[in-house]
DNA sequence: TAGCATGATCTACAAGTGTAGAACTACAGT
DNA sequence: ACTGTAGTTCTACACTTGTAGATCATGCTA
């Protein structure tokens, strides 16, 4: 499954938002440089083609919605990442996350919780 | 910085075995299905042009080198990824992770360690 | 009823990427 | 000197994505 930036974003507002027309997502989309309904129409007509989201015609409006969960997806281009970038080592992944200077000390907490949860739910030893 | 599919995979190659030939590049790449060398030297020409790579010739022969590292490559595109798929949130690209079932028991001792040695030095408390 | 507004569709184009054949260049060996 | 060969460069094409104008359909309102 491979998707564009654009096409990430609408996901995401999809997502956020839950169904939304045309309208709603060329609203509130890049509100800095707005984007023409048409291409908006476009990209979402593209997007239904290769599945990833459908959409319901209602009042001669339609309402789009995601057709994979944000999980899914973020499986797929985690995947793709770990493979691609780290080796196949979802470590480097998280050294280079710890490294990066993007994780404040609440996120680190939520972190430090998510690991020593699966840890302990997996059975670990230190 | 945006790069495709096959030019990560060269810079995944160029990483790791550092200073590469054309034709080392292309008899690595993609065993099952070889490319045509023409290809590669494309690729390779224009991941020039965007000052991914370098080169040198010697007897004729260019000798291409990464000129980003793959910290700076991670760096970018980790933070994308966080930003667009994740919210912002690097705790649910890692929360993300350890439900993946791409995580075996060694991966997860080396991220508990990497968790550890980071809180450690950043002052945790709990 | 004649327009106007709204939304959907069609068509088009530019950039980037993946792909590779064809042509060119220079050296090595006979 | 001739030719094969290895390597580089040129050119070309298909596909995807981002972008939007132009057109079509339909209902609302003056």
């Amino acid at each position: 499954m491979k998707l564009g930036g654009r096409q990430l974003a609408i996901m995401r507002l999809l997502w956020e938002h839950g169904e939304s027309t045309v309208a709603d997502i060329q609203n509130t989309l890049d509100v800095e440089r707005p984007l023409a309904y048409s291409t908006v129409a476009t990209v979402l007509s593209r997007m239904e083609q290769k599945g990833l989201v459908t959409h319901r015609s209602e009042d001669r409006v339609y309402h789009y919605r995601a057709a994979i969960s944000q999980s899914e997806t973020g499986d797929s281009i985690v995947g793709e990442l770990v493979e691609r970038i780290f080796g196949g080592s979802p470590s480097e992944l998280v050294n280079h996350l710890l490294s990066s200077d993007q994780v404040d000390a609440e996120e680190l907490q939520r972190i430090k919780e998510l690991v020593r949860d699966f840890d302990e739910r997996s059975g670990g030893a230190s």
